[in-house]
Formats: structure tokens, C-alpha cells, sequence
RNA sequence: GGGCGAUUAGCUCAGCUGGCUAGAGCGCUGCCUUCACACGGCAGAGGUCACAGGUUCAAGUCCUGUAUCGCCCACCA
């Protein structure tokens, strides 16, 4: 039964209503025992504790109109959800509650503090989750995980444990990026390189047994460090500083000997060609060290304060430290001088602290090995990206691999399973708690105290939330998935890593398409963030315009792997488009008391399509075709955009307005033949539109009666292109097309003509017009109704004979002229300035035509085609030409 | 330092395999509150496609270089 519409929907309320029938109905559920041809997609987990921000938003509506429209044509889609424990970011949110209440995580102690972050997933976890839901996401949420669940806990272990055993692990004394805010190593991945105003600070340091004039200057750009120099580098083959190999030289302040060492890492040309040696503050100089023996002098704590290795400097945050050394430096006479320098320092991705690098044992993964199938894995094909430069960024990165530190400081995550005897030393992974250890028997076990990187949990997704390693039906179905849709922040982080995980451990690739999308931004430019304070809130587009509206909008501005710049205004798009198909809708159904066709087979009379009905047949299913390419292609503004002209121009514009003719009129055949195209017309656009616009469709869907034939437009069959041959063998025929555009062409000249005379509405005008061939003439005459209705008009006369008489306005259209005979309403001054303009205009075309057709290599050497389409570009042109000079000359006269 | 992307109407952007008479949306101007929709209709104004060379019958599109903006990667202190 169709259900009268108000003017406008209200999206708060149907949304709401869909999404819970949605679920109901279980239309969003996987089903593993079904078999068919799956079409699987993951969600990358956001945080637990986070919330759906603008790129949440984008990303998932891009991986709900993928599943939507692959459900529709009948895959046996899934999509699944989670969400990702994010250690050092949830662990961070959790401290600063607790700052709130005055303790630290060290006042709780460990486990207490594990379980304050658990209550707090329980609490906030699914914050996320309800947003995407709102969002209008078909994820099969019976499939939700966590990355810290059991089943997902016990696949990281049992990674852990292969690694380890294959000899994949080791734990190593090596400097890694050290967040002191955070307390914890981090991998170079979550180190920013930010580059920064800086100096660099010359500083003497006396040669032992010399004058006061005798100093080597060394440049640094962290003085505080050279508290940890336990050597000066020089380049061997550096001519400056031969005689100074082997020499020693002091320490200023702290007043240490240091040896003048030999290496060719130094680089002559930059600062002095003198460089300070700190094997643990730097990496370079940390390798440096172990070429020459030199034992690394940490001066700093945990916190970047200076520790009692840095003298009287202890205590000192390292800014301050740095202050105060310069200061003493200086009055020592020992800073040569200070340049401003302009240098890359790393930032914490967490909390944008300045990373220190830290000597230090951690845990890393050897990646070498485990590379090397996932560069062949996209060399060969069998994973794309799209756009595919993108497969560029990720052979670079994997090709000159760093092992991966894996191993954080902090606790909440997936502790390390490494275990080691107290009394015999001997250290080992397993996958339980052990109480006895293997080599010696002895009891006193002892687990590291470190747990993973959060993406050693999430470089699992693919199969974890499959339950592996578990054999099971769903993954058997479900792995490999098709289509990983992410931002390009986390191709390393996350994607990379997934796909080398996917082959190590189930011997096949995670996913076959990658489609990486562009960053959401402001409209100046700007990556939206929350300290920038520039974010749009999805949820306050949500309740401002709709779901769908947020939806849409973001799809059509959205061209393939470009930023998105994003404002308020633009969210209207979606909504206006809405309302003008509600609209449509709402037309239909004051003519309709109750469908009863049936939406995929088309019910309607061939023999009564006139053209405009052939017209629009023709237009959907070339909407159809554009659609699916561009789906197909990850083209989805092009998608939404192809959408959004048929409905609006096509559908609206046209095919709305031609049949009020007959809606109105008496033929009831005709009208109830011309209600069936419509409905059938309508609700296979309806079902295009829905992986875009889901809410809206549905509505519209069961407000039609559609729902008769598919209970859900969900499930109703994603329309397909006929061919040119089929649509003809159903009574459309191609030349109805060019018949029905040349006619829109004809009725868009008579109301320019219309405009341009200032005419108002209620002043009904006879139209000539002068068809362009019999053939035309003939198709126009038994079709006049439906111009003269269009146009408003009087009456419509065709009359191949027609001679304009002076002062007759007309207009040329591929149907032929179109002449509005007026007497007295002619501005003419008016009308000649802009005839002048349009002949100036039509001129200056002309010439151009005639040059090119004058030029023999043109017609010599381009294709036919296009030479033959020129010349009847210059014939219109001349045509045009010399109909308005007519124009002109006439008016000319009778102005005289 | 290396790489990538962008530069087209006032704004935000399309323009895919060269044939373009350069498009859309928003904004702007004029007319229209006509019985689906003013979140609407009809019409209009607005562009030396960043710049300089080159290839070609033909360049917004391909090549080379320059400039500006943005992003990513990088252990020169």
C-alpha cells in the first residue's frame, strides 16, 4: 500500500527505523554455509576509545557502498567489523582520566591498572561502533572484534611464538625512538619527522696537552648529549685534521678524556667535519661506537631528565640541561658560535612529544624475509592498488625494510610471552603460562614485562577475526578477502605489514584490491584534527542534513584517491538531492493509488512507448552502465555524479515534466502505461542509488509498494545495463534518443527566445517551427503535445515551408528552426547587442573551423571521422551564421 | 636530499585512451511563488586551463624545464 509523503522526509526518524529492521531482518549477516561467490571486506579497526571523526566517515561509506552494491548483485557479501585496543593512545586517554583523580598508573600498580582500562573499553568501546551504526553500516556486527579478544589474543601469540621459533624475534641492545611522555620505545613508523627551526651550536673542545688556542670544534645539534661523548670522529682521508688522529681531547664542563678516532661515515663538508661521538643518543654514532669499541654512556632517564652521568646537570629536563650547558659553554669560552639549522626531528605519533633516541632492549621482528613475498605478491599482480602510484610508496618502503621494534613499555596490550628461568637463564616463547622451565625444571619463571605494538595485533585482522588459528568455515570462505579500502597514513603501518602477515602465516594474500582514499580536510586546506579545532563533527551532519546526505555528499566530492576538502555548505548537496527524489516520489504517488507491477520485469505496453519513454529507458540503462564502471574502477564520485544527473536532469527535469501531459490528460491507457515506466524506472534508479543513499531508498522502496517483490531494497537486484540490441527487441529504439535530445535542444531554444523577450509566464506564444529534414517533421507532428506542454505554449505549428517575416525572433536547435513570431515586445537595441555578441562569437568559431579544414595535414592526416564531424561543425556554423545576420539585418530595418 | 600529488570559472573540483565548441556543484545576476520539490524551476554572466619550451594535423590532456602550494620518505652530526 503507498503511503501518502509529507513534503519533505524526516531522516532522524527513518533512519533510526531502517537501521533496526536492518537488523532484524539479519540483512547485514554473512553467511559462511551459504557458499556462492564471496565478497568480503575488513574494516580497519579504529580505536576502541575513539570517535568517528569526518575520515571514519569517508572511509566507511566508501566500504559500505562497496558491500552494499556487491550484496545487491547477489555476492555472498560480509563485511567485518571492530575495533583496534590501540595501546599507547588508550593507555594515554586512561592516564589522563586518572590524572584527573590525582593517581598515576604507577600509584595503581599494574594490574589494577589493566583492569581500570578494561572498565573503561566496557564503558566507551562501543561509543564507535553506535556511530557507524548511524552512519547507515551494513557490517555483520555479530562478527565484531577486539583486537585484545581471546580468540584475536591467542592468534598474536601463536604469531609470536612461529616467529620466535623461526628465529624471526630477537631481542637486541639497539637505539630506538623513546617517547619519555609516553615512556615507552616506539617503531620508526610512529616516529613524525617534523622539521623544525633549529641551531647548531659550534663548541671547542681543548686537545689535551695543548694551549688555550689549541681546540677541535665540534657542531651539534643536541649539545645536552655531548654529556654522553665518549669520542671525536674525523674523516681519515679529511687533510685538516690529519695530525689530530690519536690525540686526545677534553670534554668541556664535565672534563673527560676522549680519543680522536678515524671513520668514514664523517662527512668533511658539513659543520666542522668534526663529530662528536654518543653511541647512546644516536644512532649513527651508536654504530660508530661498535666499529671502534667504545662502551655507550647513557645520560639520561626515562623521562629525558639527565641522569647522574650528566654531572651537575642532573635532574635537568633535557631543555633545560640544554640551556644551562650553552650558558656554561659560553662563559667558558667554549662556544665557537651558533647557527640557526633547519632540521627534521622526530615527534611522537601519540602525543607529539620529541622522540629521544634511546639505546636500549627491546624485541624486533627480522623483516627481511618476510618482505620479500609481499614486494612479489604486488610486483606480480596479485595485489593492486588504486590509485596504483601508491604501489610505488609501497615497494620503496619494503625494499629497504628496517627490522620492526615491537616491543612497548607500557601495559595495556598483549604482554610479550617470553619467559625466562630465574636460575638457569634460559629464556623462551610459549603460548600458555608455564610453571616449569623446560631446560632446567626449576619454578622460577619470570614473563617479560613488555607488551606488543598494537600493530603486531592488527597485521593479523584479515584472519584473526576469522578466528585463526582455528580452521573454521568462515575462514575457509572468507579468506582472502577482496578489498581493503584505507587512508595512505597507514600503508606501512598497517597495510604492508598485513599483507607479509597474510603470506607468512596463511600462505595467501590478505586481499586483492587496495583502494587508498584521499585525507579529509577543511576548506582551507587543512588535515582535520581535533587540536587544530577545525573538525567537522559527522554526527552534527548527521542531525543537521541526514545519514545519507553526509553519505552522498562525501561520495560526490570524493574523486578517486584526491583529499577531501569538506565544509558545512557542502553537505546540502546530499541533502537537496534527497528531497528532490522524495519529491519525485511524492509526485508519483498523488497519480498512483497502488503499485502493482513488478520492479524487475517491466509490465509496461511496448507498443505505446512514445519517444520520451523511449528516452528515458535508454538513459537509465546508460546510468546503469556508467555506474557500474565507475564502481567497478573506484570511481565513486563519477558513480554518485552519473546518479545524480539522471535523477535530477533526466528523470526530473524531462521525463517528470513530459509525462504531466499525459497524467493529466484522458488517456487513461496512456496513463497507466506511462505510470509502469516510471515506477519501473524509478525503482531501478532507487536501487542504483541505495549503496549511496540506503536510508532514503528503503523509505521510498516500501513507500511505493516495491517492497511487494523484494522485502528489502537491500536485497533487490542491483539493475543491469541492457545492451543496445535488448533494449530494442523491448521496444526501444536508439534513434528515440537522438529524436527526444535534439526535441530537449528545440524546446531549449524557444525558451531562450522566451527569456530574452522578457516574456511572462502567463503570455502564451505560438511557436514556429521549421524541422531540419521530413523525417524529423514527421516525428514532430505526431508529437507536438508534448513540446507545446513542455513549453507552456499556445500551439505548437510545423511548417517545413515557413519564411520568417521581419522582426521574427527565432532559434536554431538539431530539430530544426524555432521561430516566435511577436509583434510589439521587441527591445531592439537590446536584442541587437546580443545578437551582435552571439554572431562576434559563432564568427570567431567559424574561422577557426575553416583554418583547421584549410589545412591539408589536417585532412590529410586525421582520423575520418573527425574531419567529417568538422565539416558539419562549419556547416552548422555557417547556418548559424547567416541566421543571424538575418536576424540582424531584419531588426536593422526596422529600427530604421 | 629523494619521491609523489596539486595548480582549470569568485569558491571547491571533474575533465580517464590527445579531437574541447573546456564542464559540474556552490556562489552571483535576471525572471518565476504554475497544483512533486524555493532544499525548487527557467535563463544568464563568469576561464589567455600556473609559466616557458617541445612533440603532433591537433595539447587542459603527452614530453622537458621553472615557479608556487601540499604530502610522504630519509641516520649527515
Amino acid at each position: 500500500m503507498n503511503r501518502e509523503l509529507e513534503k519533505h522526509p524526516d531522516p532522524a526518524e527513518l533512519e533510526r527505523r531502517w537501521y533496526s529492521w536492518w537488523m532484524e531482518k539479519g540483512l547485514f549477516e554473512g553467511d559462511e554455509t551459504a557458499g556462492g561467490d564471496p565478497y568480503t571486506i575488513v574494516i580497519p579497526p579504529p580505536n576502541v576509545t575513539g570517535i568517528l571523526h569526518m575520515g571514519h566517515a569517508l572511509n566507511s561509506t566508501i566500504q559500505d557502498v562497496l558491500i552494499r552494491w556487491q550484496r545487491m548483485k547477489g555476492r555472498n557479501a560480509l563485511w567485518v567489523p571492530g575495533t583496534d585496543h590501540a595501546g599507547i593512545a588508550t593507555q594515554n586517554v586512561v592516564e589522563k582520566a586518572l590524572a584527573k583523580e590525582g593517581i598515576t598508573r604507577d600509584d595503581l600498580g599494574r594490574e589494577a591498572f589493566v583492569e581500570r582500562v578494561w572498565a573503561w573499553r566496557e564503558q566507551y568501546g562501543s561509543t564507535i561502533v553506535n556511530q557507524l551504526k548511524m552512519l547507515g553500516a551494513s557490517c555483520d556486527w555479530g562478527r565484531t572484534r577486539f583486537t585484545m579478544d581471546e580468540g584475536l589474543s591467542d592468534a598474536v601469540l601463536e604469531v609470536f611464538v612461529r616467529l620466535y621459533d623461526k628465529g624471526l624475534i630477537y631481542k637486541g641492545n639497539y637505539i630506538i625512538n623513546w617517547c619519555p611522555r609516553c615512556r615507552t620505545a616506539l617503531s620508526d613508523e610512529e616516529s613524525e619527522h617534523q622539521d623544525t627551526n633549529g641551531h647548531l651550536w659550534y663548541i671547542r673542545y681543548p686537545i689535551q696537552g695543548g694551549t688555550s688556542k689549541d681546540y677541535v670544534t665540534v657542531a651539534t645539534t643536541r649539545p645536552e648529549t655531548m654529556l654522553g661523548d665518549v669520542a671525536v670522529a674525523v674523516n681519515p682521508r679529511d687533510e685538516r685534521y690529519r695530525g689530530l688522529i690519536g690525540k686526545t681531547v677534553i670534554l668541556p664542563v664535565i672534563e673527560r678524556e676522549l680519543a680522536v678516532i678515524e671513520d668514514d661515515f664523517v662527512d668533511p663538508e658539513f659543520g666542522t667535519g668534526v663529530v662528536k661521538v654518543t653511541p647512546a643518543h644516536d644512532p649513527n654514532d651508536f654504530e660508530l661506537g661498535q666499529r671502534h669499541d667504545l662502551s655507550p654512556l647513557n645520560v639520561m632517564n626515562e623521562d629525558a631528565t639527565m641522569n647522574s652521568a650528566a654531572g651537575q646537570y642532573e635532574g635537568q629536563s633535557r631543555e633545560t640541561c640544554r640551556e644551562n650547558l650553552v650558558a656554561d659553554l659560553e662563559r667558558l669560552g667554549l662556544l665557537d658560535r651558533t647557527e640557526d639549522h633547519r632540521h627534521a626531528v622526530g615527534h611522537c605519533y601519540r602525543c607529539d612529544t620529541v622522540v629521544e633516541p634511546r639505546l636500549s632492549p627491546q624485541w624486533f621482528v627480522k623483516m627481511k624475509p618476510l618482505a620479500r613475498p609481499a614486494i612479489d605478491a604486488v610486483k606480480d599482480g596479485r595485489i593492486k592498488f588504486v590509485p596504483e602510484r601508491w604501489t610505488k610508496v609501497y615497494l620503496d618502503w619494503l625494499e629497504n625494510i628496517r627490522d620492526w621494534c615491537i616491543s612497548r613499555q607500557i601495559w595495556w596490550g598483549h604482554r610479550i610471552p617470553v619467559f625466562s628461568c630465574q636460575d638457569c637463564n634460559h629464556s623462551w616463547a610459549a603460548k600458555g603460562s608455564p610453571t616449569t622451565c623446560p631446560s632446567c625444571g626449576g619454578s622460577k619463571i619470570q614473563q617479560d614485562p613488555d607488551v606488543l605494538d598494537t600493530w603486531f595485533s592488527s597485521w593479523l585482522w584479515p584472519f584473526s577475526v576469522f578466528d585463526w588459528p582455528r580452521d573454521n568455515e568462515s575462514l575457509k570462505l572468507y579468506y582472502p578477502t577482496q578489498t581493503l579500502t584505507t587512508a595512505s597514513e597507514i600503508i606501512f603501518f598497517w597495510v604492508a605489514r598485513m599483507i607479509m602477515s597474510g603470506l607468512e602465516f596463511m600462505g595467501d594474500i590478505p586481499f586483492s584490491e587496495v583502494y587508498i582514499h584521499g585525507t579529509v580536510r577543511d576548506d582551507d586546506g587543512l588535515k582535520m584534527s581535533k587540536s587544530l579545532g577545525n573538525s567537522i563533527d559527522p554526527l552534527e551532519i548527521i542531525e543537521k542534513y541526514s545519514a545519507d546526505s553526509l553519505r552522498f555528499s562525501l561520495m560526490m566530492l570524493t574523486a578517486t584517491g584526491q583529499d577531501v576538502y569538506v565544509s558545512d555548505e557542502k553537505f546540502k548537496t546530499g541533502r537537496n538531492f534527497g528531497t528532490k527524489i522524495w519529491n519525485a516520489a511524492r509526485f508519483m504517488n498523488m497519480h498512483t493509488n497502488e503499485f502493482s507491477g513488478s520492479v524487475h520485469e517491466p509490465k509496461f505496453d511496448i507498443e505505446l512507448l512514445s519517444p520520451d519513454d523511449q528516452h528515458i529507458l535508454i538513459k537509465l540503462h546508460k546510468t546503469a552502465e556508467e555506474c557500474e564502471e565507475n564502481l567497478v574502477k573506484f570511481r565513486l564520485n563519477d558513480a554518485a555524479k552519473s546518479l545524480y544527473e539522471f535523477f535530477w536532469h533526466q528523470y526530473c527535469d524531462w521525463y517528470v515534466e513530459y509525462s504531466k501531459e499525459i497524467l493529466y490528460g484522458d488517456d487513461e491507457a496512456r496513463k497507466e502505461n506511462t505510470l509502469l515506466i516510471m515506477h519501473h524506472v524509478f525503482s531501478s534508479a532507487l536501487r542504483l542509488l541505495h549503496p549511496f543513499m540506503p536510508f532514503l531508498t528503503e523509505e521510498l522502496w516500501h513507500a511505493m509498494g516495491y517492497n511487494t517483490v523484494h522485502e528489502s531494497i537491500m536485497i533487490a537486484p542491483f539493475p543491469v545495463a541492457l545492451k543496445a540490441s535488448q533494449l530494442k527487441s523491448g521496444g526501444v529504439h536508439a534513434a528515440a534518443e537522438s529524436y527526444v535530445d535534439a526535441k530537449h535542444d528545440l524546446i531549449r531554444e524557444a525558451r531562450i527566445l522566451r527569456a530574452n523577450y522578457n516574456l511572462t509566464p502567463s503570455q502564451k506564444v505560438n511557436y514556429i517551427v521549421k524541422p531540419a529534414s521530413d523525417e524529423l517533421a514527421q516525428r514532430l507532428m505526431s508529437d507536438q503535445h508534448s513540446v507545446a506542454t513542455l513549453l507552456k505554449a499556445e500551439s505548437i505549428t510545423v511548417d517545413s515551408e515557413y519564411e520568417p517575416d521581419r522582426a521574427t525572433p527565432g532559434g536554431l536547435s538539431r530539430l530544426g528552426h524555432v521561430y516566435m513570431p511577436l509583434e510589439s515586445l521587441i527591445d531592439i537595441e537590446k536584442e541587437l547587442g546580443r545578437l551582435n555578441r552571439q554572431i562576434a562569437k559563432v564568427g570567431e568559431q567559424l574561422d577557426k573551423v575553416t583554418r583547421k579544414l584549410d589545412n591539408m595535414d589536417f585532412v590529410n592526416r586525421a582520423p575520418a571521422t573527425v574531419v567529417e564531424h568538422e565539416k558539419e561543425r562549419k556547416k552548422g556554423l555557417l547556418e548559424e551564421h547567416e541566421k543571424l545576420q538575418q536576424l540582424i539585418d531584419m531588426l536593422s530595418d526596422n529600427s530604421s
